[in-house]
DNA sequence: GTTCGTTGCCTTTTT
DNA sequence: GGCAACGAAC
């Protein structure tokens, strides 16, 4: 017998919230109209400082006291780091469990929808991620293997190929649009070009690996293609935010449109102003024409700066004003100046430079400020290195969010290879690399044992062998890696636990053990004088792998996450609260505030960018402006720009540097100019 | 086929 | 000044 049975949803009092927040007494007034906005489409312009994720969060918990239930939200993000971040402010706002609110970055989600639908895409589920060395590795054979003209000196290196191809993913241009309008001079390749192209698509393929761009697009394509997917994540996804909205591109944008459906409720935040990656296929025409894809939507503006004294914010909108595309808005300072006017320093040479830094740096200490409320900034990580040096000899302790992330270090890249290559045993990169850590054994070799093991049954079947070594024991290896071989065979085995008909994966935190203590300390000891240290990373990998029960989640959770964003060695910091006065790529200073902030190498040619100064395209000077723009705003109570006259290291041969243009475009009167000795 | 030493090249920003 | 690509010897 049937019965009809339906759950009613409880009904709030409007007047009264489960959470208890007094959203009109803890927000100010703009905050508020946009926290408390009708269903819909709304766009928020939040400047810098303004309480933006204070807003996006208020908007979570004002949605869940409207009885909105937690899995029926996307938040979008734009780093781990801020979704953390917002998901733990929204769990102490509100008293119920949130666990169920998908956030994350676009990559993560993209991620999270494709493990469960890959098999649509001619993927199996257990897909690796591919890096950027491991795209390299996989493109480099490609390129070497390409007809024709590829030896010429001139051809592009995998690099830049990589950045072509990720170009052409996020835009959705064609290859050749972008060979034409970005990439003039390589327009004669074009024909090998979009072989190598083609090919590296199909490799990934074969190999059951996707990289980041393609977490985007494959994800755009599954809704795009299955209707049933697309009505499902719809239905599921009531509400969606999306933060830093002026840094999607065309893909992420369409994600989000096709997501949000005919419901349309959709809060997008951002601030054209802060746009800084268009590189990567950031179109800031996306939050500057919200309204024609939107047409309802209605527009919120906050424009009171909390973060910064008066002084540094008029210097900041005095700097962006030379933009001439931008969303008008007028930014207004909540605090009370009077402490500082930002300083301008020109200094003799990059040395002269890193030594103002650390004498400042030490003045301010010894008058009370904290190291951690201290930070240097620049365009390029290469430009710290005067400074790190300076403040190792001066034992002020830093750190630094350095080009290397964590993960993708050496040794622990070697590490996951072993388990990458369990878990889907199409990923010809993780075996490879693998194989060269073998004593005797090159690129032939590698190559020749890959085959091998494509023919043999285990290796050309999907599902997860009992044992690697009844089939890998029988290839043939070099005379001098054979008990190494043999070794690596027994390690693979203990990564499964033989169950059914099919293996069954080990706990992530017992594989790394095996690999250690099978294979990789030896290795580790025999290949790196800095053996030590890399053996506490790996050790390091191990604690951070035991929060993991799933494989799959705990590999996908390695190359997703960034160093900066959180690193396993993060708990470690926050009990030493993140020790030491920071230095950064603007990029990565995004989101983020200090007291006292020096952005260094204000000079032409360094900031703004050589490149494009050269290039005299005028959109992208734009960009860096808005570049600048972010780093002045990082600063709450005492900023310091400064630049080198000198730069003797200079390899274009020009070694005086002028001041950079950016410093023309503010009235002189909007800082100190301090003279150091006599220059 | 592998490894090691030399030359010559080029320096942005990241999920 | 670091690294990749190339060429020469094991």
């Amino acid at each position: 017998m049937e019965r009809e049975y339906q759950i009613k949803k409880r009904v709030t009092d409007p007047g009264e919230s489960r959470s208890g927040i007094d959203y009109k007494a803890e927000l100010n007034e703009q905050q508020y109209a946009a926290v408390s906005s009708d269903p819909g489409a709304s766009l928020v312009i939040a400047g810098a400082g303004s309480g933006k994720t204070r807003a996006l969060t208020y908007r979570v918990a004002y949605l869940l006291d409207q009885g909105v239930e937690a899995r029926n939200i996307l938040l979008l993000t734009f780093t781990n780091k801020a979704s953390k971040e917002m998901i733990e402010r929204v769990t102490e706002l509100v008293p119920g469990d949130i666990s169920d609110l998908w956030g994350g970055t676009f990559h993560s989600i993209g991620n999270r929808i494709l493990r469960r639908h890959a098999d649509e895409l001619g993927f199996n589920r257990s897909f690796s991620i591919l890096d950027r060395d491991d795209q390299k590795a996989l493109l480099k054979p490609i390129v070497k293997n390409a007809a024709a003209d590829v030896k010429n000196k001139r051809f592009p290196k995998p690099d830049l190929l990589l950045s072509i191809f990720s170009l052409v993913l996020n835009t959705q241009e064609s290859l050749e649009d972008v060979l034409h309008y970005r990439y003039e001079y390589l327009q004669e390749w074009e024909h090998e070009i979009k072989k190598i192209y083609e090919t590296y698509i199909r490799k990934k393929k074969e190999t059951n690996s996707m990289d980041f761009d393609d977490l985007l697009v494959l994800t755009l394509e599954l809704l795009k293609k299955d209707e049933d997917i697309l009505e499902l994540y719809q239905r599921k996804f009531k509400y969606v935010l999306v933060d830093e909205y002026q840094d999607t591109n065309m893909v992420q944008c369409e994600i989000v449109d096709l997501l949000v459906g005919k419901s349309k409720n959709l809060m997008v935040v951002g601030d054209d102003a802060q746009s800084i990656y268009s590189w990567r296929g950031a179109d800031m025409e996306n939050i500057l024409h919200f309204h024609m894809r939107y047409p309802s939507a209605e527009t919120y503006k906050i424009e009171t700066n909390y973060r910064s004294q008066p002084e540094i914010l008029e210097l900041s909108n005095a700097a962006i004003a030379a933009n001439t595309e931008q969303i008008e808005k007028k930014l207004t300072a909540s605090r009370k100046g009077g402490e500082m006017v930002p300083a301008l320093l020109a200094l003799a040479d990059p040395r002269a430079q890193a030594d103002f830094v650390a004498q400042r740096v030490q003045e301010l200490v010894d008058g009370g400020i904290e190291e951690e409320e201290i930070a240097v900034l620049y365009r390029a990580h290469y430009q710290s290195m005067e400074i790190q040096m300076e403040f190792t000899s001066r034992l002020i302790p830093f750190q630094i969010t350095s080009g290397l992330r964590f993960f993708e270090q050496a040794h622990v890249k070697d590490v996951s290879s072993y388990i990458r290559f369990v878990v889907n045993g199409r990923d010809e990169i993780s075996f490879k690399r693998m194989a060269l850590m073998l004593p005797g054994v090159g690129d032939a070799s590698a190559d020749k044992l890959w085959r091998s093991w494509l023919k043999s049954d285990v290796g050309s079947s999907d599902k997860v062998p009992q044992s690697f070594s009844a089939t890998l024991l029988d290839l043939k290896v070099p005379a001098k890696a054979k008990s190494h071989w043999e070794q690596m065979c027994y390690t693979l085995d203990e990564l499964v636990i033989s169950g059914g008909d099919e293996g069954v994966f080990a706990a992530p935190a017992d594989m790394i053990y095996s690999i250690i203590e099978g294979v990789y300390e030896d290795y580790m000891q025999s290949a790196f004088d800095n053996y030590e240290n890399r053996k506490q990373d790996i050790g390091q990998l191990q604690t951070y792998a035991t929060q993991y029960t799933d494989v799959m989640e705990f590999l996908a959770q390695l190359s997703l996450m960034s160093n900066v964003d959180g690193d396993p060695s993060q708990k470690k910091q926050k009990k030493e609260e993140q020790k030491g006065v920071t230095l950064s790529s603007i990029h990565q200073a995004k989101g983020l505030e200090w007291k006292v902030v020096f952005i260094v190498w204000l000079a032409d040619g360094m900031f703004p960018n050589g490149k494009i100064l050269e290039s005299e395209d005028n959109k992208m000077l734009e960009e860096e402006r808005r570049l600048f723009y972010v780093a002045l705003t990082r600063a709450k109570d005492q900023l310091y720009l400064s630049y080198p006259m000198m730069n003797p290291r200079s390899y274009s041969g020009e070694v005086f540097q002028n001041p950079s243009r950016f410093l023309d475009d503010f009235p002189a009167e909007l800082v100190d100019e301090w003279k150091v000795n006599g220059w």
